[in-house]
DNA sequence: GGAAACATACCGACTAGTATGTATGTTAGG
DNA sequence: CCTAACATACATACTAGTCGGTATGTTTCC
């Protein structure tokens, strides 16, 4: 220890708990193997966080819902085509993903899905991060309806759900296939559907 | 120990092991708990199982496996509208879940969304099932296509792949939200979906 | 200014508990 | 009677979490 540095500390854990979580699941994750990748002890872990669940819920709250809602609501906020504007995420986020990455699966749902029935604190924290990317994704539906790029009669706020539900369902089908191939033949669909919420060109209202 | 049973007493771990997975994950699971369930002792586990990654294995294929066929591929062997079909597995699934097997989520994605990346051979199981299920719901459209109920213009692979991903991105995102509303609501924007997959009636050819 | 008093940050060996897996003993049945 | 089927007790490894102690900063007061 050259100089004390409580913020970078945390921030250290953070990132490792993160990674660790990514690699083997909340439950699989060891405390001990996440410190050692950092060089920082468990005195210090646990001076930081009063235990692991704790830790966990901290990698939530202060990286993965920053990481979403810059990633995937905040690009919404002024758009008037919605539709682009989402496709433009998902492809951006698709040619971001390394091999590694999609095996990997999204961080957030692999938690979802492994501590939902759990542990209710970790399912709120995480059920947060998804009303957000819901509502921003509807607010932004509908501001395209007023818009003219989005039909009228699309419900946004399932429609909304909807799409979530199904880029986490297609980053986990890739993730169990271990195939970006797959991730890419799935999203052409989902470009197909989005296109279908459009308002046509011989419907458009000048 | 009343009488010597060696099928049924590996039926009973088997289930008692799917129940145990299914509630606490893979990873979460512990083989004293499996057995306590079932009066069954951890010798007569070990003698039946190797492993506790085995009697995983044998879960995955000799109870999850043929659970999804039945349920979702085989009701699509000899259909001529596929479509009507797969909405009435969903529905019929959907009216058979209560609100404690929304909050568990789909016991086969759990699996591969928490094994995944940490066991190939878990994943090359679970990839099994998907990808059955993948193929038989292409043939099924493909089937459609031909009885002219499904548009000659779907990618039947893709779609299905999206089809499958969607519906586990569904179950997974009404577990996190532990909310069956939640899944209903999204049910019936993938029922338009598949709606748009049909035939038109003005297009019919006679 | 300088030293004492205190607070925060950090260290790392240790504990208690739990997990999977094993070794050995017992029973039932062809 | 011999082997498969089961039971019990135990070994071993790893886990989260603890706790006494140290080092670095910060405040206070003469």
């Amino acid at each position: 220890m050259t100089t004390k540095d409580p913020d970078g500390t945390r921030k250290k854990l953070l990132e490792a708990a993160l990674h660790e979580f990514h690699a083997n699941g909340f439950q699989g994750a060891s405390l001990d193997k996440i410190v050692q990748g950092t060089g920082v002890t468990k005195g210090a872990l646990y001076h930081h966080f009063p235990n692991k669940a704790a830790l966990g819920y901290a990698v939530v709250d202060e990286i993965l819902r920053p990481w979403v809602i810059e990633r995937w609501v905040e690009p919404l906020f002024e758009t008037s085509d919605p539709i682009a504007c989402l496709r433009g995420c998902a492809e951006e986020a698709m040619s971001q993903l390394s091999h590694d990455e999609v095996c990997l699966g999204c961080p957030v749902n692999n938690l979802a899905q492994e501590l939902s029935q759990i542990d209710d604190d970790f399912r709120r924290r995480i059920e947060a991060i998804f009303n957000d990317w819901r509502a921003g994704l509807a607010k932004a539906l509908r501001g395209g309806q007023d818009a003219g790029t989005v039909r009228a009669d699309v419900d946004v706020e399932r429609t909304a759900a909807f799409i979530v539900a199904s880029l986490e369902g297609m980053v986990g089908a890739a993730k169990s296939a271990q195939s970006m191939e797959l991730l890419r033949s799935m999203a052409g669909v989902m470009f197909n559907f989005l296109d279908g919420l459009r308002v046509k060109e011989s419907e458009r209202v000048a």
